[in-house]
DNA sequence: GATTGGATCTACT
DNA sequence: GTAGATCCAATCG
């Protein structure tokens, strides 16, 4: 698989976004890789966005973002979990697309044995099962996505219908409509919170409705 | 130095 | 449907 250069992630990030969705990360560990389909992506753009972790500017957390195009940013939150992210845009201007889910399809006996779980749908639906499924963790922070570890290639979603809605698991800005997945997938996330269902997905490029 | 809250998940009721 | 786990980084004193 050849992966995507820099270029490909140095564009707007709601293109960037898109663009990911169907195509593949894996994760190459001693030669062994495991990894999937990607299908469900956040866009976090700029200091402006206040759900972005660059909100408050610069700090070293968030440094990752502020530095170039195809780039992994990962961090810790909620006590447990890693969140995946590719860094976009120009080097300078903070913005990530947060990787939700995957459709495992590579190294599946190896993601069954990390992943205590009985459905195989819940191996991957989610940024932080995905990270435990693949093991990715805060030594991948700022690792290139053209590998040798990480990589990200192959073609994206060809003719698949594609839903956006808005994000999920934050506050403020969780109404700006910048989480996109494949509505046909059954990987997508389905994770709730505080009782609210996730709003309805709407197809890209039907009309807007009131 | 201490406190607080977070781009979540699992288990249990 | 809801609580507990679990810890780092940012913020405040």
């Amino acid at each position: 698989m050849r992966p995507l250069p820099p270029a490909f992630y140095g564009r707007s990030t709601l293109a960037v976004a898109v663009d990911l969705l169907g195509r593949e990360l894996l994760v190459n560990e001693n030669g062994s890789l495991c990894g999937g389909r990607i299908v469900e992506v956040e866009a976090y753009i700029g200091e402006n966005d206040p759900a972005c972790h660059a909100h408050r500017g610069r700090t070293t957390r968030n440094r990752v973002m502020y530095g170039p195009p195809g780039r992994a940013y990962v961090y810790f939150t909620y006590g447990n979990h890693w969140m995946l992210n590719f860094v976009t845009e120009r080097e300078g201007f903070p913005a990530a697309v947060l990787i939700r889910a995957l459709e495992p399809r590579a190294g599946l006996p190896t993601i069954w044995n990390r992943r205590r779980v009985r459905r195989e749908y819940d191996l991957t639906n989610g940024p932080g099962k995905l990270t435990a499924a693949l093991r990715i963790t805060g030594e991948d922070n700022g690792a290139s996505l053209e590998g040798p570890r990480l990589l990200v290639g192959g073609p994206c979603a060809n003719g698949e219908p594609v839903a956006r809605s808005g994000r999920v698991g934050v506050d403020a800005g969780a109404d700006v409509p910048w989480r996109f997945y494949l509505a046909n997938s059954p990987w997508v996330s389905s994770y709730r919170r505080g009782g609210r269902a996730r709003s309805a997905g709407i197809p890209i490029g039907s009309p807007a409705t009131s």
